[in-house]
DNA sequence: CTTGAAAGGTGTACGGCGTACACTCTGCGG
DNA sequence: CCGCAGAGTGTACGCCGTACACCTTTCAAG
């Protein structure tokens, strides 16, 4: 019994010469390949049971290193916000606010998940107000006004971390190769209750220099999007606006 | 046997003398009693055998009626979408988009949940393309071109029903008052590592007009960030922009 | 080297979830 | 009156997060 015991705690070898102890769990550890995890099966299917499962260890054990899944899960997002570089100092502030959300939308982007846990989290974390407060500072250290630095963040919103505000979701999987004329079918009912829809959908592959059959791109999508906002930020400034009277 | 089996399926009364048959069950009262529910408990509380006990029906009873959880939520937003009351006709594209979206504002905030529900759910049922239809042709009629109606819906994205993409989480509970000391350590604390978001943070209530200790004004937020995007976008298609060369 | 406490890992168990499956009962058109 | 489709029931399964008591390992102080 005392020998079954201690086998469980060797690793893959069946002969029992050098045994190679299985390293200590920490949090740090934990955290990382819980990531990673989250990265190939989803953030649905990552359980304490099936994090637990990677480490050959029993789910409770977790609990040693994380409080709970909620703690797991605000780990996890401190630990991908860290990968997020530091902004590069001397640029003016509409180049320094796009470098570093573009530097935040490619280390994020590396996490599908990020942005619903992201979002589902009501409490910051230091990490989190770490990149806000060099966020907030590029605005205020250009001169702006903390009110409108104030409107403008929260009319960037959660594009300070290079997500999209998703409409359709174009990144769904295809419905599996339905036969040909049941999707003429389709398409023309679709023609005939959204036209607009339609005409819109099928504009963007028209561009001669786009491949065809090409969604949306979405990081022409987003740059067009935070070009929009940053003009107007610019243009509101410019003309010295303020909140004070509403 | 018999009796009891059929007393379960009266309503409150003990006498048995006009006993008042309960109404059956369908889709429609399902998914109504559902949205109340998520209304007074959450979305996260909203469980089928919770919903099935406000029917005083078992669990499995609501299957006759909804394919499965998803479908539930997918109803559930088909019916507050549905109350979204039309479009008027005749304005201006900009009056039209403003007026269309405040009314899907309105509607929704109704119900904290539609958010996270509506964002989640990846296909889209018919009351939703049927509101996308509806908004995208605002802008076709007005005379956008194609492209450009593209890229507009989807720099809009999720505020086309009035959303607003949160960055600090206004709405949160406060820490049930710890003693003055630690608070004054805490935004002492604050203030030495986050001296800009602290400043933005303070400034809105400081506008002589507001009334002190509110925090944003969401609404306030949120025109404020429509505004600035339909501000570019009327300059995009007035300077007759195009995605061609990109 | 011994020891003892802190920290890491185990095992069992509980209550909750969505839902598959086989059933009983009800309402309604013939 | 019958029979049948559809509504509602009851039981059960396999997941989930995690409380609690326990055992084992580690490591510094005696």
């Amino acid at each position: 019994m005392y020998r079954v015991y201690l086998s469980s705690r060797y690793a893959g070898t069946v002969s029992d010469e050098t045994p190679e102890r299985r390293p200590r769990l920490n949090r740090e550890r934990v955290l990382a390949r819980a990531v990673e995890l989250a990265d190939e099966i989803g953030v649905d299917a990552l359980t304490m049971r099936r994090l637990a499962h990677e480490f050959d260890v029993v789910p409770m054990a977790l609990y040693k290193h994380v409080a709970n899944k909620e703690d797991l899960l605000e780990g996890m997002v401190d630990t991908i916000i860290a990968e997020i570089p530091p902004g590069v100092a001397g640029l003016a502030w509409r180049e320094a606010v796009t470098q570093r959300i573009h530097a935040a939308r490619r280390a994020l982007q590396r996490h599908p998940w990020s942005r619903a846990v992201i979002e589902s989290r009501t409490t910051k974390t230091m990490a989190v107000l770490d990149y806000l407060e060099s966020f907030t500072a590029i605005f205020l250290g250009a001169g702006f006004s903390a009110d409108l630095t104030h409107h403008a963040l929260h009319a960037i919103g959660g594009r300070v971390w290079g997500f999209t505000q998703e409409l359709f979701d174009d990144s769904s999987t295809e419905a599996p190769a339905l036969p040909p004329e049941v999707q003429a079918a389709q398409f023309e009912a679709m023609a005939q209750r959204y036209p607009s829809i339609l005409a819109v959908a099928t504009a963007s592959p028209h561009d001669e220099t786009t491949i065809v059959g090409r969604g949306c791109d979405d990081e022409f999508e987003f740059d067009f999007a935070l070009d929009l906002l940053l003009d107007g930020i610019e243009k509101r400034r410019a003309d010295g606006w303020t909140s004070a009277r509403r």
